[in-house]
Parts: C-alpha cells; structure tokens; sequence
DNA sequence: ATCTAATTTTAGATCGATCTAATTGTAGAA
DNA sequence: TTCTACAATTAGATCGATCTAAAATTAGAT
C-alpha cells in the first residue's frame, strides 16, 4: 500500500506538501496541487485515516449512539445529525444498544478509544449519569438527544413531550370527545409517564376527571397494541377517542380495531406520536404529533458544533414542540343518534 | 491524555509489557497482569486505537453497507453478522447508503482510509463491479449480502428468491387458489423481477398461465401498496389469493383490504415475503416466507471470517432457502357458496 | 538591482501504539 | 554446579501521517 513518500517523489514534491493537498489547504499552489493530484491517482494512493489521526488533535469522527436502529425515529435523527455534521467534514458512527446497558458502555468505550471528537447519545433508560464520567473527565463533548438521564451536565436536543402529549389530547376535546383512552408503552417508561402527564394536564384543563379516564400499558409492538386496543374498547361505554404513545402503537390500535370491525377516524379516533414517515403513508393517515426527528437530529448536530468550537459554553437545550399533524384518524365523535 | 508509558512507568515495567496486557496476550505471568491493570485504572489510560491500527497489520474492524437501515431486514442482518464478528474482537462499521451512489462510493471509500479488516455489502441497485476494484486491488476481503452485482468475484449470503417466490405462491395453489396477485415493489427492482419469475414458475407448474395473472408493481409505501391492492382487487373477477414482494408491502395491502371492507385470511389470502418481526405481531398475522435476515447476516459474518483467513479460497455463495411461515393471512378461498 | 513582504515549500520531530529479536529469569535434568 | 528449555520481559525500530519553524521562492516597491 502507497504512502505520501510515493506519491512526492512521483510528484517531486515533499511529503509535507503533498499532506497540504490531503486536507485541501489553500497554501499549496494550483499547479502543484494539480501536479500531486495526478500522482496520487497513478500511483494509487489512499489516505490513511489512523496515521492522521494519531498525529493530529482531531479525528474527525462524531459517535451517535442510539436505543434502537429499527424504529424510524431514530433513522431520521440520523439523517438529521448528518445534514449538520458531513458537511463539516465529520463522519458519523452509529451504534445500536438495543436498549442493553452492556452494549451501550462497550459502545462509548470503544468511541473514547478511537477517540472520537465528539459524541450524541440517547440513553438506555435508566443509565447513571456516572457512565459518561470518562468523557467529561477527558473533555470530550457530549450531547444528549430525546432521552435525557438526570443530573447529567450535558447540553439536550429533543422535545416538550408533556406538552405534546397534551396537544394531542386537546386535539381529541376540541373535537368534541370527553371520554378519551391512553394507550401506554413499555418501552421508556420515563417517556411514556411525562406523555401521560400530559394527557392528564389536557383533561384536567377542561374539568374533567383524569382518574375516570381509562388507561392502559403494553408492550411495544403491534399485536400487544392491538390487544390493549380491542381491551379498552370492548367495555360498556368504550372511550370515543384514543391518544396513543406513539405511532407504532396507534399502528396496533388501528390494526385491533379494524379486527373489531371498527373504522379509525369514524367509529373511534386516533392520534399517535412521532410522525414517522409511515404516519402519513397510513391508512387511514393517521394523525399525529410530529415530534420532526431530522430536525432534532440537526438540532444536536449543532449544539455539538457549537461546543466542540468552545467547551466552556454555559449548558444549553433545545427543547422543540411537537406539531399537530391532523390527518384522518381524528374526527368528532358518533353522537347517539347516528 | 495517558499513553502506555505512563502505566508502563506507575506498573514498573516496560511499554512492550503493557502493549502485550492491552491485547490479552497469555506471554504475561498472572502477577504482572494484575499490577499492569491496577496500573492502567490509576492513570486512567484510554488505549488509543489509531495508534494501535497504524502499526499493526489487522484493525479488527469490518465495514457492512446497506440500503436502508429503517428496513427491518437489515438490522436484523447486521445482529447476525455482529453475532459472529464481536466474539472475534471485530467492531461492525454500518453505513446507510440510502439507496445513493454517492453516499456508496462515499462511504466505500472512507472505510478503505479506515483500513478496514473486511467488507460486508448489499449494494446499491445498479452498482457496477468497478465501484469496489480498490478493495480487489488493495485485496480487502468483500462479502456480498442478500443483493449480488453482477460478474463481481465475491462471496455471497442471500437466499433463493426466486424459489421462495415459488413456495409461496404454492401454498396458496396448494390451498385452493387459482387466480392469484402478484404485488411487486420498486425498491430493487432486480430482486422484484426474480421473485415475479418465482412466482410464474408456480403458476406454469400447475399448468396455469402466468399472463393470466393481475401483477401490479408499486413504490415501496404502505399507502402506494394499499392502492394498488385496491386497484387490483375491485375487478369483476377479482384474485382470491395475492403473494406480495414483502411483508411491508403485504402490510400495506392489508391495509387497503380493511379499507373495502375486506378481512385478508378470510376474504382474500395474502402472503408476505422477509418475515420481519412485525410479521408475527401483525393482525391478523401475517402468512410469510421467513429469509431469516439474521442467519443470513451470520452466513455473511463466517464468510468473512473464512476469507480473511485465507483470501485466496475459492468463492464461496450461501444461498438459503426462505421457508413457509403459516399464519393467519392465507386460507383457503371462499367458495362461491358462502 | 535591491530590499521587503507575502507566498509556497520543506526538513525533521512527533503522535502512541506494535513488532522483532534479543535478553533476562526460572525450573528441571544431567 | 552447569546446562538446557522454556517462560517472561524488554530495547529500539517502525507504522504514515501532521506539526512547527525555518527556508526557498515569488512579487511588488523603491
């Protein structure tokens, strides 16, 4: 394999020129540039990342490190991160946890060791502050995105969930209905009670009892939510509208009450939470709260610019609000009559 | 920032003595081991990887690129190739080309800089071979995964479509069916057109014609899938039975089912291809065909092993069959009568 | 032609690990 | 005691880039 040695005595320049060239420095002159240009390609060069980088201060790498590659929430954050950060020139590693504690400190130990220049983390619920203590005692940058873990002194990108879950239940009583399900999630508990809380701030705002409301917890997949769903609904006076944890879940609850013989948006309304992108390519299209996951990935992106230029900046969050997007799970309830 | 020296000089021995704990070697006496990690927690060393991957020959790190990590399938595939190569000390690199030429050869290229141990690809639909002639050049060992390029000498892991196609469209012949939908997608469209050869294949073995057949070929949405089973469906003589291209198409289908009032496993039968997790947990579930995406990633994982043992064996496919998963969705048809 | 300032290029040290080959220590056999 | 294996440790060179500070070149002004 050819180093910069091959490529400057083809050239018939010094190595350190032909390093200029590698990083695009706006000292080497055109046509050397060019001449360096044209020997790298005969002679087949390719750069050397890990020589780079044990040299120099930075390394140009970024870790994300996320809960859950498969839900797609997560894959526009992503996207959203890399819209900030590529343009920099920084490439971004993903690693999975699969909500795994173990995973998770393999993961932000092997980053440390490549030495990553800075790092976005959604933790795995109920991880201690204490296993990032590695990376504040180095000073490598840290930025929490969605998921926060207490007393962490990091700065946070993510969104008002108290808020929109209240939103999303407002949606539900503007629209007329007063007997209004949640269907909880297993997932992060911490997120699903803020979102409770939420719907019972938005009940609670028009006199309505939040206790009398039913409520129900399960598993995050589609066949749970579907069980939850047909429970909830198959009581005497079924509520006529459902605010559900997120979309996936609203997912399953569409897809028991279809088993139900029941129609989304007609018998009973629905709204989810998210806004992925199979939210809309739904049927019905489901409504829901847009939590604009790419957005709050670039959010992070740039909260982790802004600190790797300065580390002394007070600690700052960007906390976004979730946006309605009304579509066609939700409408006034059945009267009695019809 | 701590480097072996350091521990080296708190341990009492030498830096080569440290390289040799860092790396587990079982040259150093039990005694000395314990010191050198007491050593290492007291300064708080970091190894420091670049360093390490620049002298050394290996850097235990594989690259695995795919289309699209929102697909299930893929980050089913990734924990199979993971399940081989973390045992063995390998870090899996993921890069999500997005179906993007660019973004491919972006990434292509920042692994060869990396030094990557080997590469593990389901390319970009349309790839040429060239893209990856540095890797042959170079001789990093590539494994493709469940897509193949043409004429490119690599390893493969997939499974046969075109006779899982096959088999699915048997099942419904074998229960009954004689006019049967095949809904394709445009995501790959190589991968669509072998399985829509699987599938006449089927048909032609019962001696029916295949150009009998309703096939319809939509973008890869819930939404564009539920039209066009819609579409496909609200004929005079309608199909009893539709095989889908996967089961986030048949999803979709499903969808639009519910939409005419349709209850698929009843009404009409449908039957999905991949068997993602979501296909159990479907309502009704979901009748598939299982590639089993994780043992496919394994396949891929020991391919790789074995190369990078031995680069010059000769190539190698595992190509696996996609095997029945009866569930919910497929039945016989209805009779006339009923 | 000469001097100054700006531009472009470069030599040599350096980053922090691993590798090789040699050295030291230790136990058992003659 | 001396020799032979074998186990454990180490010095010094090395990987391929970047950095620093100095040198060479060029352009512009006098």
């Amino acid at each position: 394999m050819t180093t910069l040695i091959d490529v400057a005595k083809v050239a018939g320049v010094s190595r350190a020129t032909v390093s200029l060239v590698c990083r695009g420095s706006s000292l080497v002159a055109e046509k050397t540039r060019l001449k360096v240009e044209r020997a790298m390609v005969e002679v087949g060069y390719v750069y050397n990342r890990s020589a780079a980088n044990l040299r120099s201060s930075l390394t140009n790498t970024v870790g994300l490190i996320i809960p859950d590659i498969a839900n797609p929430i997560y894959s526009d954050l992503l996207t959203g991160v890399e819209d900030v950060l590529n343009p920099l020139g920084k490439a971004v590693f993903i690693a999975d946890t699969n909500e795994s504690q173990e995973r998770q400190s393999h993961f932000l130990q092997r980053m440390l060791e490549m030495r990553v220049d800075g790092l976005i983390v959604s933790m795995v619920a109920g991880t201690k502050s204490a296993a990032l203590t590695q990376y504040i005692h180095i000073g490598v940058p840290v930025i929490q995105v969605l998921r926060m873990i207490e007393d962490a002194p990091f700065d946070y990108a993510g969104i008002n969930n108290r808020l929109g879950a209240r939103r999303a239940t407002e949606h539900l009583l503007d629209l007329g209905h007063r007997h209004i399900g949640f269907v909880g999630s297993a997932t992060s508990p911490s997120v699903n009670q803020v979102r409770y809380l939420g719907f019972c701030d938005a009940v609670r705002s028009r006199n309505l009892s939040a206790e009398s409301m039913p409520v129900i917890t399960c598993k995050h997949s589609f066949a749970a939510a579907a069980v939850a769903t047909k429970q909830i609904v198959s009581v005497p006076a079924p509520p006529t509208g459902l605010v559900c944890y997120n979309d996936l879940i609203a997912f399953g609850a569409t897809l028991g009450l279809y088993e139900l013989g029941l129609v989304p948006g007609q018998d009973i309304s629905l709204i989810g939470f998210d806004d992925i992108e199979a939210a809309e390519n739904w049927r019905p299209p489901l409504t829901t709260m847009s939590i604009e996951a790419r957005q709050i990935g670039r959010h992070a992106g740039t909260l982790l610019t802004n600190r790797m230029k300065n580390i002394d900046l007070p600690i700052c969050s960007m906390v976004s609000e979730a946006i309605l997007k009304k579509r066609d799970t939700t409408a006034p309830p059945k009267t009695k009559a019809q």
